[in-house]
DNA sequence: TTGAAAGCGGTACCAA
DNA sequence: TTGGTACCGCTTTCAA
């Protein structure tokens, strides 16, 4: 069942049929009518190839996502079902491309036979082959965390240092004076991912100008790698009264761990986070934290790198998010 | 950048460059050579949409995912990442559609404007919507998890009611009388969500073979959801010597609770469960699990859909997955 | 207000 | 071994 088809069945010309899908011309109620009940009554749908070869656009947008064997952990993947929901709600599709490492086919494909409108490359690193590939063929595309070229494409990304600093801040302000700092794992840090950069350095700014001890620790994404960090730490620095991380999958762990030390929450040791509501809220006790707004984000995402397809003159845009801390509880004014 | 330009460029028509392209005719190895050093020197690569067209398909494959707000446990994100890279393996890509609820337009583009070759469907219900959808339709598509309509279509799937009543074997075997089930949660079980109810109905199947005591609940995906479970199940049944549970996104709040309530694993209290492998590693302590193997079943059911669409005529294929128990240390005798 | 026809960028058949 | 050309199904300009 094809346009032309419609068309003669309704005694019109393929070219008014197309009108009347697309409302581009005045066309005669009459008609109008016409045509749309041969539509209805075939349960016509005009093809999105055709469509899409002829209007040039394919109104699909590219989502790079990390291939598996990397750490992708649930809640980055929850990006993933909320950029598809984002897109969704606007009649975009959302097309997959696991890139990253070796397979780099799929991505090529993408962009090389044009495939999509745009793409949101998420997981994004500070030297990132695919964000200077899309900049230097003039691709429109948004990233979900910046990269170390960040004036040279659009993005959003949460302020991991903005956070970690109001996170140093408040814990000083309630007396601490001893705090740790828990990442995510090291070879995230080799591979220059921008959170746990940025937050790291944070820290270790935010401990020089307050004047307080700790340590940082890189971490497993997982409770066994949190109950060897907590170890580790409070082995080092038995007078820790606050534990700060951006791992959420270690965050369970880390509550776990503290009470086998027999450390309780928030009397003996304070725990804040930079997390999923989600993640926060279930482990036991939940964990004061700033929420990785990931449905907000992935919205945002979606309508910037519309927005750049329709209008590539305008200026790139930057978004940077700092969702406040939410007092679960898990904070309290140091042991002395 | 188009073919037409190509074959200017060489000197040859647009149908030697196609040809030369896909092999699908002899070309002399010098104009093939000359051709090639111009799509090469010019970083041609043919449209995708105008090729689809052309040809018929899209080499795209549909992955309709459940919307946010349902449950997306990570082990069902795992599947999208594991799909989208065998996918990629086949050069196909994935075209996600978030669907289910109140959202079907994303779903209805990808089949009614052929946007997609064939469709993966995953959370599957017993009484599909989609599933019965396409099966009118007589459009190539696999799910993941099988339907009420299970001979109607192709699919992949877990078998729940075997591992459940494969673990009761193993556990009655090893002296166990008093045996706890710990399901999905209860709206899951409302929606006929298969593996919920076949692996309920296997429990309490093997419970009245095996004559064992012992009660099944239903369980919020998440530690604290685990925790009031276990708190029930331990007021009601103080006697109970095992737990079986296929709520991976319980089983971490599963063993804090059984520690909290001073019950050592796997002296007091055995615990066995079909999760992922990384879940039942990660918790503290490990346990004894069958793999929800979602790379291999991703895998399987691309291969199965890819042969749906070259061979529609062939016989539906029903893939039924067992894998094994994988001793962990969680499973010991029953305490007397 | 409507129709005719030239694209969009490929594929593949029919000739040469 | 190669070229010419009629599609694929839709959009949009130009004419009527």
């Amino acid at each position: 069942m094809n346009i032309r088809e419609i068309a003669e069945r309704a005694g019109v010309s393929r070219s008014t049929v197309s009108y009347v899908l697309s409302g581009k011309r005045q066309v005669t109620e009459v008609t109008r009518l016409r045509v749309m009940s041969v539509i209805d009554e075939a349960g016509y749908r005009p093809s999105a190839m055709a469509r899409a070869l002829a209007h040039g656009e394919t109104r699909t947008l590219g989502l790079v996502i990390p291939p598996l064997h990397h750490h992708l952990s649930s809640e980055q993947l929850q990006f993933v079902g909320a950029v598809a929901e984002a897109a969704a709600d606007r009649d975009y599709d959302i097309l997959l491309s696991p890139s990253g490492g070796d397979r780099e086919e799929a991505f090529d494909r993408l962009v090389g036979e044009r495939k999509v409108d745009g793409i949101l490359l998420m997981e994004t690193r500070w030297h990132d082959r695919r964000a200077r590939l899309l900049t230097e063929m003039g691709f429109p595309f948004v990233t979900i965390g910046r990269t170390g070229a960040e004036r040279e494409h659009a993005w959003v990304d949460l302020d991991y240092s903005g956070l970690v600093a109001e996170s140093m801040r408040q814990l000083f302000a309630l007396g601490h004076r001893n705090i740790a700092f828990i990442n995510r794992p090291q070879e995230m840090l080799d591979q220059e991912y921008g959170p746990a950069l940025r937050s790291l350095e944070a820290f270790e700014n935010a401990r020089t100008r307050l004047g307080v001890d700790g340590l940082a620790r890189c971490c497993e994404d997982s409770a066994s790698g949190a109950h060897s960090v907590i170890d580790d730490i409070l082995e080092v620095v038995p007078a820790v009264t606050a534990v700060l991380t951006i791992n959420e999958q270690a965050l369970g762990g880390v509550m776990e761990a503290l009470q086998r030390h027999g450390r309780r929450v928030p009397q003996d040791v304070s725990v804040m986070a930079i997390a999923s509501v989600r993640v926060a809220t279930q482990v036991q006790p939940a964990v004061t934290a700033a929420d990785v707004p990931a449905e907000q984000m992935s919205q945002q995402a979606v309508d910037a790198l519309l927005r750049r397809i329709s209008d590539p003159g305008t200026a790139l845009e930057h978004l940077l998010l700092s969702p406040s801390f939410l007092d679960r509880g898990s904070v309290g004014p140091a042991r002395r």
